[in-house]
DNA sequence: CTGAATTTGAAATAGCGATTTGAAAAGGAG
DNA sequence: CTCCTTTTCAAATCGCTATTTCAAATTCAG
């Protein structure tokens, strides 16, 4: 009893539920039968659709992408704000992303994924995803620093605010299993525990910069 | 022609090559037929010395975290030597494992893979090989902030030292894609740069931690 | 020597999950 | 009405890999 329907949605129920199933799941984990079955679609669908399960997941990827660009209250950082207060900022939102549940963290959970496991979808992320995350911190650790964005030291420094940050949801599995209680049963954070991390990264990391800013004279020199 | 050999150590050559194929491809990537063939065994070996693929996973993490136990190289500290030394010492050994290649890396590859895709093993690591190694930088941080190791601010201090180590294993494949030349072809990382990114993970940390320090004052009273 | 126990080997089985197939149901163009 | 296109469906196929089977080879105990 199959049955045409010309102005269906199929396509786009198959990019919500594999957004959600990939995000959980991984690539390699997630089963085309199980996003078909959420998405209220025949098993074949994804191959008529997107043909693999490799190009739905990049759709997939892409599709996010657009998605977070296009939310006004994602990563908004007040330009004219002191830098320490951006750097807070910035640790807050990303933390978020990391440490929340729902649409908002499946791009960061796919790219945590794709650093550990990569698949073609690793080289779209290099190209589009990361580096306006990393060009924001590299401009706020810049400005602490009074240096270029591009200087190595601001680079390993970007590298020790983002790697406080991502071990929290590189541990996740093992917080659940000594801590459980902490942790909300869809796996999330409670924003309570978010703000406080946060809080105490950007101390760390403000006070772990301090000693490394480059001295006003020898600033106005280098520029 | 099948061959009865008594003292064959067919079971340990299959340990040994399975302990560099689950470090390379983690244990659901690895191949049973990848496994044997490096071992020169049948394709049947492994089910017969060790039951199924996940005894012999476990076996071989049991093995390799036995063996950095034993290995008196192994994150050898000198006790009395003055916290922040000791914390450059762990720093840099901890990046050596993650960012070397060889056997002395094989465990903590395992470990960094269960974090994101759990197998039994975890629980075996949650017990037996994260406790001495979270005492360890728990010790050297406490002493730094004059609090007990289980302080609730020792911990978040040692998820920032952990987790500025780990994103250098965690970004690994980016590196690969975007400054290929920085990285040898054995997938390991020059010493030179070990040590210069433990030197900076090391200065970040101390300067992040020497705010949180109690004054001596208050840490006399907390004892 | 002989029979039981151990170890090995090649081939078969089993199971999971992606992909393909081909028929069926509609809608739309002429 | 009829044919063509689009979409759906259930079932079949395919490929990969863990696991099992069972016979063969060897040692060892008696």
């Amino acid at each position: 009893m199959p049955s045409y329907q010309p102005g269906s949605d199929t396509r786009n129920r198959l990019l919500v539920a594999a957004a959600e199933v990939f995000a959980e799941q991984g690539f390699r984990h997630a089963r085309i039968s199980d996003i078909c079955q959420r998405a209220q679609a025949n098993i074949a669908a994804v191959n008529y659709h997107f043909g693999d399960k490799e190009s739905l997941y990049l759709a997939v990827v892409q599709k996010l992408d657009a998605e977070s660009k296009a939310d006004a209250t994602y990563m908004q950082i007040d330009p004219n704000a002191p830098p320490e207060e951006k750097l807070q900022t910035f640790i807050r939102e990303f933390l978020a992303i990391l440490l929340k549940s729902g649409p908002s963290t499946w791009l960061g959970k796919l790219m945590a994924r794709e650093m550990i496991e990569p698949t073609a979808a690793l080289d779209y992320m290099i190209e589009k995803v990361i580096p306006p995350v990393d060009g924001a911190v590299r401009g706020i650790v810049g400005e602490l620093l009074s240096l270029p964005p591009d200087a190595p030291l601001v680079q390993m420094c970007v590298s020790s605010i983002l790697g406080q940050c991502m071990i929290y949801f590189d541990t996740k599995e093992i917080a659940l299993r000594v801590t459980p209680g902490l942790i909300n049963p869809d796996n999330s954070y409670p924003p309570a525990m978010i703000a406080f991390l946060a809080e105490h990264v950007t101390q760390f990391s403000l006070h772990g910069m301090q000693s490394m800013a480059v001295p006003a004279a020898a600033a106005q020199t280098g520029k």
